[in-house]
DNA sequence: CTGTTAGCGCCTTCAT
DNA sequence: ATGAAGGCGCTAACAG
């Protein structure tokens, strides 16, 4: 059995009182207990059972996080980001993920509610009848990328609308006029807003839109790159749901024989890492992933710790990343 | 305030033990009552309290995780194995990386220990003398490519060595006699490995190995590679630390208009899953990162239930995955 | 300054 | 079958 704090005070010779006023600084403690107090408690190897403790105050140290996956380089760069406020703040994250389906992720909310005193929840493709449990607990909470209402919570989106402008309008102004998009999974927002201000920025341009079915995933890309090479007349530049969908597309140009970006543009939405180390290396729209991350752990560390900061709603900006997978339009594909 | 046992008992007008009993199923209670506690139980809301039960019980319902990193593809690809497994057995994960220095490792260790009912650790760059403070803790411990001696834990390892030696000589079959190993981190055991691994198949072929320092990230790669690119006589075949040290090799090879595999062969090892699309796929040495961790899980769930298995050490096989990143030395590079 | 005491919410004997 | 009571380890209010 582990020490306890009894076994400490049996060994200082001094009252658990004292023992728990010495560890936690919370009066003035004769300079000589105290003294007795730390030894007894090292040579004893103690550390306070957490479980007691959060019984009496009601807190547990530690930040939910529940994503629908894990995998993949979005989420290591956000866990990345969330670990490191984490441990400056000194929080533990309780990580739950793969919750997709509106039933998971309603239980998986109501058992990590109780043991956690903040909840970080990126559930992009849960509606709103199912981030509807969040609006019930008393817990704070961060959204991140989540298209919920009326809730009580810190929200961070990014600009998924205004990037795919941008990028858009980047390729118009190479001279693009036939631009096709590679749609995300159909419950996807995020998805839907990237095709929104695509087709505004084709719109201002007077050009004429054209979306293929596709996904996140490179798989994805790659069957949508088939479909598009496949087309009576090819588009000059392809705008992908995100970058995995984009080198996946990529990839599969390649194969067919199709050059990237000589006779076709690609390019992606993150800016993930490895967008960089890509052949070519792909033009995407940088999303400040892991900084999210840690601004989210910033501000629910601080309403957990009681700072009466006024809810907010962020959008978080994003960067046009310029590289070789996009090119001006080259005579011979037009 | 969060409604309680006692609320419970109250609204149904019976005692709280009742109410205990009844949402334990621990013996046997009248229809009626029972009826009545589950209906005031759900008309409130109510879910135990995990912070009360976790008192008494000593069971937390977590397992806890010691990373070096969060972030990458590697830990990405492990961390999603041991959700789903954990998520199988109904325990969450409890998280907590950057820990590469022994007294943060140790610190974490510490404070994670009483919050869990089983550890999870990967420290590969700890050594035993820090790694010793888990020879202390009563809790189950899964060690997981981490090289420590003598504690009571289960143990996966990776065939770093062997894979490294098939690898090499699949490059001697294919013609190469000039090979480099690019080396990884100066702490890292795995490194260490597979460069033994790599000497052995080049003794046993009589061929004369050559390495040079580089490291286990992308910007480590491409520097070696530009420090391989400048020696006098140019190795043929290059053998990289890991997959992410490849894909740096190859990306400065091709800056500085050497050709993989045409001017020289690249090899990984990890099998990342971009490896595959990577340009050109990289051919490497699979570990089933995934399927570690979820094995992992389950073990040490097992193990926190109270079955009595037997610790072992396991090796976990690794898998040549060739691709065109090596060819057979071509004519002009010899 | 220090020791005693009363719970925090729950499970578990022990009686009834 | 059910209720009362004790205690898990700790903190905080209350006496001294």
């Amino acid at each position: 059995m582990r020490a306890t704090i009894h076994d400490v005070a049996r060994q200082a010779g001094v009252s658990i009182s004292t023992v728990s006023r010495v560890l936690n600084n919370t009066c003035v403690v004769s300079e000589e207990k105290r003294k007795l107090v730390t030894e007894a408690s090292e040579s004893l190897g103690y550390t306070p059972n957490p479980a007691a403790r959060s019984l009496l105050s009601k807190k547990t140290g530690a930040l939910g996080v529940l994503l629908p996956f894990v995998s993949g380089e979005f989420f290591s760069e956000l866990l990345s980001g969330l670990d490191e406020a984490a441990q400056e703040n000194d929080f533990f994250l309780l990580v739950s993920s793969s919750h997709r389906r509106t039933s998971e992720f309603q239980k998986a909310m109501q058992v990590l509610d109780k043991r956690v005193d903040g909840l970080i929840v990126m559930a992009p493709e849960i509606d709103a009848s199912g981030t509807a449990s969040l609006l019930k607990t008393e817990t704070p909470v961060v959204l991140l990328n989540t298209y919920a209402r009326g809730l009580t919570a810190d929200v961070f989106n990014f600009e998924n609308f205004e990037g795919s402008r941008r990028l858009t309008r980047h390729l118009l102004d190479s001279g693009h006029r036939r631009i096709a998009i590679i749609q995300g999974p159909p419950g996807s927002e995020d998805a839907r807003q990237r095709a929104a201000g695509y087709r505004a920025a084709m719109d201002e341009a007077g050009a004429e839109p054209l979306a293929v079915a596709g996904g996140f995933s490179r798989e994805a890309g790659a069957e949508a790159a088939r479909a598009i090479a496949s087309l009576g007349t090819r588009p000059t530049a392809v705008l992908a749901a995100n970058d995995y969908c984009a080198m996946g597309a990529i990839s599969a140009f390649r194969d067919m024989g199709i050059s990237v970006p000589d006779d076709i543009s690609v390019a992606g939405f993150d800016g993930l890492p490895s967008t960089q180390y890509a052949f070519p290396p792909i033009t995407t729209v940088r999303v400040p992933i892991a900084e999210i991350g840690a601004r989210a752990v910033h501000r629910l560390a601080a309403r957990v710790r009681g700072d009466e900061e006024p809810l907010y709603e962020h959008m978080v900006p994003v960067e046009l990343v310029l590289r070789e997978s996009t090119a001006p339009v080259a005579a011979h594909t037009v």
